[in-house]
DNA sequence: TCTGGGGTCCTAGGACCC
DNA sequence: TCTGGGGTCCTAGGACCC
């Protein structure tokens, strides 16, 4: 039996909005949005206080129409560098309890308590965490404190803002499963008109249900929401999953639609630049580049390609997203233009294996290579094996035998 | 309502191998 | 010979989240 754990999850209220109040007091009381540029078709609220939201304006919401239900509505653009600066300052305070915390966007993240060993109870514990992201960042956040990740994400949004939520199993019954299926971590609406033309309307219509009736409907997925919503979920709380992204992609919406090269060509150029400025930041090299097109009715493709080397340039990204481009583009007017990069691979790590490879090449050339081979290749590769009598085959690292089954499929 | 930009994970079919 | 079954890789798209 698994010792219980304590899991906290800290979510920041309307954090962007919060933190622009948190710059500048004379926006308090007063609507505030945080959105992109109505003149260049990003016009959508991306966050807004809680005085905006009581007028009606809700998150992604065109500004046009927020303007609607709000007129003295103050909306800013969005300032990054000052959220991202904002987030350093909140994780730093929770990192100053236990190193067990979890980011998992810039405005939340979970904390394994388990192992405190200080004098506080979780509660106080979390009341600390809530007041002094206060008093000292000004910034105003809700905390969930559960046994596991999956219920102290869903406590967390029980009491906003300024709320802390204790949810212990023995109370799911009570506390989670009157809950409407839609406020479920992992249902969207897709999954929820499904779940509902079975009858399913809230959380605890999903965990007594049969799981086999869920899985036929929503496969693997519905196994795992069934469990959660019985309120199982042994996820670990990982302080390095952080790091090990898979993709670093930039896209953006032109300012018109177009069909004209010349808007099109420099605009894949500049995002093969910030993406090939980012993986230069983190220091990656990639195996896959990615090209999304959005036309005008908002139908979106991508399409990919997997590469034989390690690109890290702008101008190879840039070859490649081209390459795709002129392969895959129906000459619709376009929206949005996209280039990611995919199958990251770390530029230390990535040297090794170039330089391990190039020692493969050489061994290549030798006499006795070649000759088992040859062998090898006409009689089986455990031809050397049976000859030797030996207990047990030669042992090949993993890397080897990628780079053998490569040559065979060459 | 006429919809930004950053991601992750899962599915499913075809190619190919054993 | 037209035929089983498992596994991996690649590609495209869908669902979801913040």
């Amino acid at each position: 039996m698994a010792k219980g754990r304590v899991i906290f999850h800290v979510d920041m209220n309307s954090f962007y909005a919060s933190v622009e109040m948190a710059y500048r007091p004379d926006l308090k009381g007063k609507p505030v949005a945080i959105a992109g540029d109505p003149e260049k078709r990003k016009g959508i609220v991306v966050t807004s206080n809680y005085e905006a939201r009581s007028y009606g304006v809700k998150t992604t919401m065109p500004l046009w129409q927020a303007y609607d239900h709000c007129p003295q509505l103050i909306a800013l653009k969005p300032n990054f560098p000052r959220y991202r600066e904002a987030s350093k300052q909140i994780f730093s305070v929770l990192e100053s309890i236990t190193p067990y915390v979890q980011p998992i966007s810039i405005d939340e993240g979970y904390v394994d308590v388990t192992d405190y060993k200080g004098d506080l109870t979780p509660l106080e514990l979390a009341k600390w965490i809530q007041e002094t992201l206060l008093s000292e960042l000004d910034l105003p956040c809700s905390i969930g404190v559960a046994p596991n990740k999956f219920l102290a994400k869903m406590a967390s949004d029980m009491q906003k803002p300024l709320g802390i939520t204790v949810l212990r199993k023995r109370e799911i019954e009570q506390k989670l499963w009157p809950l409407p299926i839609e406020e479920m971590y992992g249902v969207g609406r897709k999954t929820a008109d499904k779940l509902k033309q079975i009858d399913i309307k809230t959380i605890g219509d999903l965990a007594t249900k049969n799981v086999l009736t869920i899985k036929n409907l929503l496969g693997v997925n519905g196994e795992r929401l069934h469990m959660r919503a019985n309120g199982h979920d042994n996820r670990e709380v990982d302080p390095e999953a952080i790091h090990d992204f898979k993709s670093i992609g930039n896209s953006q919406t032109l300012p018109f639609d177009t069909t004209d090269m010349n808007d099109i060509q420099p605009m894949i150029k500049q995002l093969s630049r910030r993406v090939a400025e980012r993986m230069h930041a983190k220091q990656v090299v990639a195996e896959n580049v990615q090209l999304m097109i959005r036309y005008s009715d908002h139908k979106t493709i991508t399409r990919s390609r997997q590469l034989r080397d390690f690109v890290e340039h702008e101008t190879q990204l840039e070859q490649v997203a081209l390459d795709l481009f002129h392969a895959h583009w129906n000459e619709d007017p376009i929206r949005l233009l996209g280039v990611t990069a995919q199958h990251l691979t770390h530029k230390e790590e990535a040297g090794k294996q170039l330089d391990l490879f190039s020692y493969e090449e050489e061994a290549k050339k030798e006499p006795l290579y070649q000759a088992i081979e040859q062998i090898e290749d006409k009689y089986g590769k455990e031809t050397f094996v049976k000859l030797n009598s030996q207990p047990e085959p030669p042992v090949r690292t993993s890397f080897q035998k990628d780079f053998l089954s490569q040559r065979r499929q060459q």
